[in-house]
DNA sequence: CTCAAGTCTCCGAAC
DNA sequence: GAGACTTGAG
């Protein structure tokens, strides 16, 4: 292909030597140094709002328009949401083929790609199945159970992360094996052993596998190496900050040919420790490369001065931070308002009346605004409030769809017919519908399969041959498995879309829910229906559709039915999901010490500092006007609790902010309840401090002091009542009957016992006399106590 | 073996 | 409070 024919009629033509294009004319010079500066490494530390997007886009721009083939760039994003807006914009500079000719997607799915042609050699084929988190742990739950270990004392979750931190180590269960010293480390190394047994038996890769496999075959294979750094000539990688170990080592691996490496990111944006991100590779980059160029893009495009001086003054809170000065052309803005209301339901109701009062006055749309939390299960309250008030919304990623039960259930079907050898699917689908193979039946089958060594399918195809199960059991599994082996056939012979019509439908999936007839179940079947469809959309958009590449996209792409910014939908996102978005009003929900900080953070200076610089992400996030909102006690598993303001409000400087109560709100607002006047809420003009003082003495952080308890508030006797609201009034006084002494002990502190040593709090049950933790002790795993019994020590 | 009722976990973020 | 998992009667 020849170069000229890369680049769309419209665009400037590269002129030969040095010439350059014209859509490099907007940058400023540090920007165009960074889109510029195309051979060897090169590392671009870019401030929040600095245009990071742009340059990364017009780099690859640039490199088109400089004759590299889109096929030899590879760029690395952290979401495929990024990826794909990416190629939209290089498409509309560079056009349309060469767009989306290049290598743009996450680290899971480019390499889940590359994998699929090179599986054979690690022992794979082509079609194997990727579990997605939810499937690593019901395989840890067969397999915990088939070990005989109790998943009462080590939830099957740590061992997964257990598992997982291994793997993004880079460590073999030997290996970990070797190193473990607890109970808990020991079983973990040996469920983590079989594990691998299992995903290999099953032909099935989990997330983590994606990156050690790929380096495992760059690693063992030369000529593939070589290949794959023929291939990725140039390679970007976005969100540098967040990558881990492995994906560390497999950028090494790839750029160490040809060295033109460019990595982009934000140290102060780096949220992700917790999966194993490594903020090292991001400030070790001029150790590995010490000829790297480094550019620093300074200047923030998007926000205000004030929402600027704001991010600044918290994260200049965190030790570990490379010193950054961002600044702005833009204007000084309105102040950050804080709202402060007294009960999560009463915070998204103040939420969603600025909200309209911002549209209406400001001539907003809905669009123009994000609400963001801490952690999903908060968008609950926001939701309903929101469609109260008709307005409308969408849940960026969320948990949603493809986690329901049926949805998955259709998924393991159609990863079956793929990919028989996929016990894990099997096993969650062969008796849905009832097929009369329950637990006994199912067990018998796993025994024959396991003790003649084959697949489990092919043990259900025998299953005439298995005297310890029932009769009418054989007929089950062998009529169970020609159903499937029909349709394994089947697959290619017909379009996917069609196939997984036919093919669900001869399962009795629908039948069952239809025949059920109720509304949960009509619920369930018009789920089914959905992903019918999606897979039709997906083959109709798509050059050469399969269904193993529609399965690795929705194993891959959790946010498939992201954000449609060409509608026009208040936004709802947790703050993870918010890094790389922006929007002109931003609201933050939950600033509540123990919720964000999270409670685990309130003692652990690292995970604080993180926290802080999720802060930092939210903050920024906004273009124009931040809000900041908390509740003075809200549902958290179902019960009632209260917190104080996050610490992270007081770090704010006060003169950039303004205090708002919830009953400071405008005559119009529906829910206004007069008489509240928490002290020092009442309106704009008190300084936060002063507020804040009040509240503190008001709010004893975990405690239940009894005359700290509103009850006595006059907000309670609402001129609306509404019967929830009762409810809380009688749990919180049933709550203030604690004794006091247990304030201390929450879910999160350390705790000692005499006989199992220390352990951490992973939750409280009961009143009373009943009360109890269940804690994780490090030498025997997790235990409930009675608290009138144990003497729990806590030591911080 | 199956279904309904009871019990337990979850709410720490996501490829 | 929801959803997944467990348990016990038919």
């Amino acid at each position: 292909m020849s170069k000229l024919q890369l680049v769309k009629s419209g665009t400037p033509q590269p002129r030969p030597n040095g010439a350059e294009p014209e859509f490099l004319k907007g940058l400023n010079p540090a920007q165009y140094k960074a889109a510029t500066t195309i051979a060897g490494p090169v590392l671009i530390v870019a401030g929040a709002g600095s245009g990071k997007t742009r340059v990364l886009t017009y780099r690859i721009a640039y490199l088109l328009s400089q004759g590299v083939s889109p096929h030899n760039i590879l760029a690395l994003t952290f979401t495929n949401k990024a990826a794909a807006e990416m190629k939209e914009r290089i498409a509309k500079i560079a056009g349309e083929g060469a767009g989306h000719r290049v290598w743009a997607g996450t680290f899971h799915s480019v390499f889940a790609r590359v994998l699929r042609s090179e599986a054979e050699h690690l022992g794979y084929t082509k079609s194997f199945t990727i579990y997605d988190a939810d499937d690593a742990l019901s395989l840890i739950r067969n397999i915990m159970a088939s070990m005989g270990i109790s998943q009462q004392q080590f939830t099957p979750q740590s061992i997964r992360s257990g598992i997982s931190w291994a793997k993004n180590q880079m460590m073999s269960p030997h290996e970990y094996a070797l190193s473990a010293n607890t109970l808990p480390e020991k079983q973990t190394g040996a469920i983590y052993h079989e594990y691998e047994k299992r995903l290999r038996a099953n032909n099935a890769m989990d997330f983590d596998d994606l990156l050690l496999n790929m380096i495992r075959v760059l690693k063992n294979q030369p000529e593939v190496l070589k290949k794959y750094q023929e291939l990725f000539k140039y390679i970007l990688v976005d969100e540098y900050q967040d990558t881990n170990r492995a994906q560390y080592v497999a950028i090494q691996l790839l750029a160490s040919g040809h060295k033109n490496l460019c990595v982009v990111g934000d140290d102060a944006q780096s949220i992700y420790r917790w999966r194993g991100a490594d903020i090292r590779n991001i400030l070790d980059f001029q150790r590995d490369y010490p000829n790297a160029e480094v550019v620093r893009l300074e200047q923030n495009y998007r926000s205000t001065k004030n929402i600027l001086a704001a991010a600044d003054a918290v994260i200049k809170n965190n030790q570990g931070q490379i010193k950054k000065t961002l600044w702005t052309e833009n204007a000084e803005g309105d102040k950050i308002t804080v709202l402060g209301c007294p009960s999560d339901r009463e915070e998204a109701e103040a939420i969603v009346t600025v909200l309209k009062r911002q549209m209406r006055e400001k001539d907003f749309d809905p669009k123009d605004f994000a609400i963001i939390y801490r952690t999903n299960a908060q968008s609950q309250q926001i939701e309903d409030s929101l469609r109260r008030a008709n307005v409308p919304y969408t849940i960026v990623s969320g948990v949603s769809f493809y986690k329901r039960k049926e949805v998955k259930d259709t998924l393991a079907y159609l990863r079956l017919a793929v990919n028989p050898t996929d016990s894990e699917s099997l096993l969650r689908i062969v008796n849905e519908p009832a097929r009369a193979l329950g637990k006994t039946s199912i067990q018998a089958i796993q025994l024959y399969a396991q003790e003649n060594n084959i697949p489990l399918f092919e043990a259900f195809k025998n299953a005439t041959k298995i005297s310890t199960i029932q009769k009418r059991a054989q007929i089950s599994s062998v009529q169970f498995s020609q159903l499937i082996e029909k349709f394994t056939l089947l697959k290619d012979e017909i379009p996917p879309a069609e196939f997984a019509v036919q093919y669900i439908e001869a399962t009795g999936l629908l039948r069952m829910y239809k025949e059920q007839e109720t509304e949960d179940a009509l619920d369930r079947w018009n789920n089914i229906q959905r992903l019918l469809s999606h897979i039709a959309e997906y083959s109709a958009r798509t050059e050469n559709p399969t269904l193993e590449e529609y399965l690795e996209q929705i194993a891959l792409i959790s946010d498939l039915d992201i954000t449609d910014t060409t509608k026009d939908h208040v936004s709802l996102m947790t703050l993870h999901a918010a890094k790389g978005l922006e929007f002109p009003v931003v609201f933050i929900a939950g600033l509540e010490q123990g919720l964000f900080p999270l409670g685990k953070a309130e003692n652990d200076n690292e995970e604080k500092e993180e926290e802080r610089r999720l802060f930092y992400v939210g903050i920024t996030r906004a273009r124009e006007k931040l809000f900041l909102t908390y509740a003075e006690r809200r549902y958290r598993f179902g019960e009632l609790s209260y917190s104080r303001p996050s610490e992270f409000l007081e770090e704010i400087d006060s003169t950039v902010l303004e205090y708002e109560g919830a009953f400071g709100m405008p005559a119009a607002a529906p829910q206004r309840r007069t008489g509240f006047q928490s002290p020092g809420f009442a309106t704009g003009n008190n300084t936060f401090k002063n507020a804040n003082n009040e509240v503190f003495k008001n709010f004893q952080s975990g405690g239940f002091k009894s005359n700290s308890a509103p009850a006595s508030r006059p907000a309670f006797k609402s001129s609306q009542p509404r019967q929830p609201f009762y409810n809380d009034i009688q749990k919180q006084e049933y709550h203030s009957q604690i004794p006091v002494n247990t304030g201390a002990l929450k879910v999160g502190v350390r705790v000692k016992h005499q006989m199992f040593g220390e352990g951490r709090v992973e939750a409280i049950n009961g009143e009373g006399t009943q009360k109890r933790a269940l804690v994780a002790f490090q030498s025997v795993g997790r235990k409930h106590l009675m608290l009138q019994y144990a003497k729990l020590e806590v030591i911080g």
